[in-house]
DNA sequence: GCAGCCATTGCAAAAATTTGCAATAATAGA
DNA sequence: TCTATTATTGCAAATTTTTGCAATGGCTGC
């Protein structure tokens, strides 16, 4: 069950799509302006709820290939979070500051976390290979302080009750 | 369509599972055995397949359902390079070595990269907020230097020219 | 503003994946 | 070795996502 979010962005995603070459349909419109005005997650079936409330007629289809397009543009970024839950998916819109989260395998805890690191590494692409970055992803798993001072950190037993958890 | 591919490992599957709580039912063996000796990405039909030719019994669910335990277990991943593609999901066995991976926009390919500076984000993790880490992955998106030599990088045209493409 | 091209839509159906539940079988402990 | 416990399986059905195709409607060029 795959769920979207909805992060800051600087142009309208209808803006957006028009200097792509997209067409602007009636359908499309209502799309973008859940996805630019929703604050939470949302899934695909949430959307073409909503979706329906302004444009009965619209399809389920349509809302998946609209979401598929705006992954292809780049615009948002279905990510699921090292799949730790395993059955949800989660769209957000690029930022552009490199984003990375760490997942403590243990209590399933999702952290943000940003490091100049991560500069480092786009320049030393940019400079070694010639390839220029536009965004980039980390994900991390591991134990959370608080996971380890419980010693549930990295033991069978610790996976098998994350397991259980989950 | 979820794809598998198979990558070195340490410890028979078999036994990382016992060492999990995990029963060793005869399917379990066989499908662990199928993912072992796979050199190539496998999705789960094709699992399936492989399987029945030595358990014709076998159900598709009992596929899904192990893959998704080995993934809890952290012994596969899951993973769609960036969802560059959009419907095909790969699944590859962690690594000991942080692991990363650059895709051009567009041309849509993907290359492998290792740094030493996920290295130090480690570190930087331990030390600054006491979190563990078992595993990590960067995911990277851009443009290659062969596709801006062409000047396809980053304009509209280009991401057009990439999703026709697709 | 109008015509034509072709991206996009809706519908129907296929494919992929997940879930509920009763039956089966792996494992620990006697 | 035998028994009880309970994880795991297979089946059926639900859910989610993708695909094929004809009809529609946005946009470009006139």
């Amino acid at each position: 069950m795959p769920l979207l979010r909805q992060v800051r962005r600087r142009r309208g995603l209808a803006e957006l799509a028009k200097q792509h070459g997209l067409r602007l349909t009636s359908q499309r419109r209502v799309i973008f302006s859940i996805l630019e005005s929703a604050n939470t997650h949302l899934n695909a079936k949430q959307i073409l709820e909503e979706a329906r409330k302004v444009a009965p007629g619209i399809d389920q289809v349509t809302v998946y290939r609209n979401l598929a397009v705006l992954k292809q543009l780049g615009v948002v970024d279905e990510l699921d979070l090292l799949h730790l839950r395993g059955d949800e998916h989660y769209y957000e819109a690029k930022q552009t500051r490199a984003h990375s989260h760490v997942a403590c395998l243990a209590c399933g805890k999702v952290f943000e976390y940003y490091t100049p690191a991560m500069k480092r590494i786009h320049q030393e692409l940019e400079r070694e290979v010639g390839f220029s970055v536009s965004f980039s992803r980390i994900e991390i798993g591991g134990y959370c302080a608080a996971c380890r001072d419980q010693g549930l950190a990295a033991t069978p037993e610790a996976s098998a009750a994350a397991k259980r958890r989950s």
